[in-house]
DNA sequence: AAGGGGATAGAAATCGTTATCTACTCTGCA
DNA sequence: TGCAGAGTAGATAACGATTTCTATCCCCTT
């Protein structure tokens, strides 16, 4: 099919070695004229390298894995595109596969990208298996990037859930609040627990009674947060800030206080994590805790890179920190977005409550 | 580093070719047991095929270039796993390359993965160019999902936006309404202007007159349907329905309706385009057309590798439909999500308004 | 003048696999 | 009995690159 460095040997009457030693960008000392011919030759001819053949010689193939979930899961996009980046800036490909919370789907992923074969994994938003199990005997960097359960391990890439959740809490001490209401994420999840803990220090710190009256739990959906919000409202002392593990929750909850007859957040202020897109388009737009997802891809792909090429020894678990995106939801001015009142409501009242016949 | 299909052979006492044919699945004739024999020695020794290597023989990598401007763009993971679930399904994978609306990006991603070598790509959400330029002599397949700009084109997956945008439209008048406003596009982008020919096409065969002052141009950001929608309000007649042409500015719309003191859906409805994540749990949820991005990936794909395989002749444009879904916005009924007020909205006021010391 | 060594280029082997060609053993039929 | 042809396996040559080893040439030192 296409043009081979044979073909470029011939063409410039060199031989092969010299034709691959110009073209692969070795440091092997040629002739200035030499390595012109030979480009020129190249790039009239149209020669594009193999990597597959490069790759198959040098046992280098210059690709990584990246094993995802699913890539429509919400914070995946962002990671990978990080990853991506990072690659891409060192003329590395990421070869994504979803395994749908699969583990035998996850087993022959493995399988296939080992086949292919890559230079280094990347797990996404995972897993439940030890890192050993899950490559057996292939000896191949590999790192976690937003690993969502069990106990920290080596060469992971997370978000620092404590310190960001201590951020929100002292945001809402800054805002004069001393009651904040904790709609937390199910127990079992590690990154609930450790924005629980955030929330607690950093109520210590501030010199706030921690009240389980004021900690509900929810399950991650708006749903639950609408009914924790409305489980806090309804205590002798209800929050007047509530600090929601995730935005779908906060959302909820503002639901709920809106329900209530009450002001988001004028009555009660509400703050969200992770900055899911739609964050900054509800109204009120909600003020949250984002997920550092594009550095942690980033980084995740920097750290491989660096054992990939220099066998740099393993890192303890990395943390990165969210960025406090201060909305409405608790009492920032709505945004020149598209919340300004207009002027003529009262107009535009009259004109369609009485409406004209048809066309 | 790896188990070989050598090392395979030695362990059986067999040849090289007896190996490979077993171990690829070849249909030449081969004996039972010597079958079973290399099976089982492969299975032994965990031996992994090296597709690099079978690639390089074979001239066929079971992989695909994705070219998409950015994995973060909202329809893109969708289709994306539209594309990869096809492949996986022929023991393929896609390569996703972003290129970020850049010209230069583009040619040298296309370079790369011409390199690699890939069997074939696909575009998504693309392009500016004719696909013979963008290829220049590789004679490989090649498809365009979603493609946003020019002419209809051989070998594209496209939304059938104007069918779609008829139903849209259909809907409406079955609910009654006949001052149908519209919030278009901007009349420089093909999607918006073929679900404007859809919407005076349904209009037309409803009876509907089309009268120009209740049609209303976007650049498909909220902002611009806030003002859109007030625009369409304030004429003689406004409208009782409003159909967004993308749910960012339905939400405007939304907004602004809501702004007027006036209610969605009872005083306006209001019908967009796309089903984004949030139209489903914003207030009022929003009744939306979707994308049928996941299907236009899988169909994509499936079609490319029908062209990859069997050299099958390029396709005419193919239009895949959309899905109506029906939600508050329009009237329907709120489900059962977080929509449902609360009974004790009186007490929690109380304790609320009459707020206790701190802690 | 001899020889050491840097600069440069080519020959040949190699990576792991598949494809082509050859060769041998049977079986079945004329 | 002889032979065509199916069944089966091996030898060898690719695929497109890189790497190692070898061979010049020529300059410079002693």
């Amino acid at each position: 099919m296409g043009v081979t460095m044979q073909d470029v040997a011939r063409a410039t009457g060199l031989s092969l070695p010299t034709v691959s030693r110009v073209l692969s960008g070795s440091n092997y000392p040629i002739a200035a004229d030499t390595r012109q011919r030979v480009q020129a030759a190249a790039e009239s001819l149209g020669y594009r390298p193999n990597l597959a053949a490069r790759g198959l010689r040098t046992k280098r193939t210059s690709t990584v894995g990246i094993i995802v979930d699913d890539i429509m899961s919400a914070f995946v996009p962002p990671i990978v595109r990080g990853i991506q980046d990072r690659l891409a800036a060192a003329d590395y490909s990421g070869l994504i596969v979803n395994v749908d919370w699969n583990p035998d789907l996850e087993r022959t992923a493995i399988a296939d990208l080992l086949s292919r074969p890559v230079d280094g994994l990347l797990f996404v938003e995972y897993s439940h298996r030890a890192p050993d199990e899950l490559l057996g005997n292939a000896e191949k960097p590999c790192f976690f990037v937003h690993r969502l359960f069990g106990t920290p391990i080596r060469n992971s890439v997370v978000p620092d859930d404590f310190r960001c959740s201590e951020r929100v809490v002292d945001h809402l001490v800054s805002l004069g609040h001393r009651r904040i209401g904790l709609i937390s994420g199910p127990a079992n999840w590690h990154s609930a627990r450790t924005r629980n803990e955030g929330f607690f220090s950093a109520s210590n710190r501030h010199g706030l009674a921690i009240d389980p009256a004021r900690i509900a739990y929810g399950d991650w959906e708006t749903k639950s947060g609408y009914d924790a919000a409305l489980h806090l409202l309804n205590t002798a002392a209800p929050p007047t800030a509530i600090f929601a593990a995730n935005d779908l929750m906060a959302l909820g909850a503002i639901y709920a206080v809106q329900d209530a007859g009450l002001s988001v957040p004028n009555d009660v202020a509400i703050v969200g994590y992770d900055n899911r897109d739609f964050a900054a388009i509800v109204r009120p737009a909600i003020t949250t805790m984002s997920m550092p997802v594009y550095e942690m891809g980033r980084v995740a792909a920097d750290l491989l890179l660096a054992q990939i090429d220099e066998r740099s020894p393993a890192v303890d678990e990395v943390r990165i920190q969210g960025e406090l995106m201060i909305r409405e939801s608790c009492g920032a001015p709505p945004t020149a977005r598209c919340t300004e009142r207009t002027e003529s409501v009262t107009t535009l009242r009259r004109l369609l409550l009485n409406r004209e016949p048809d066309n």
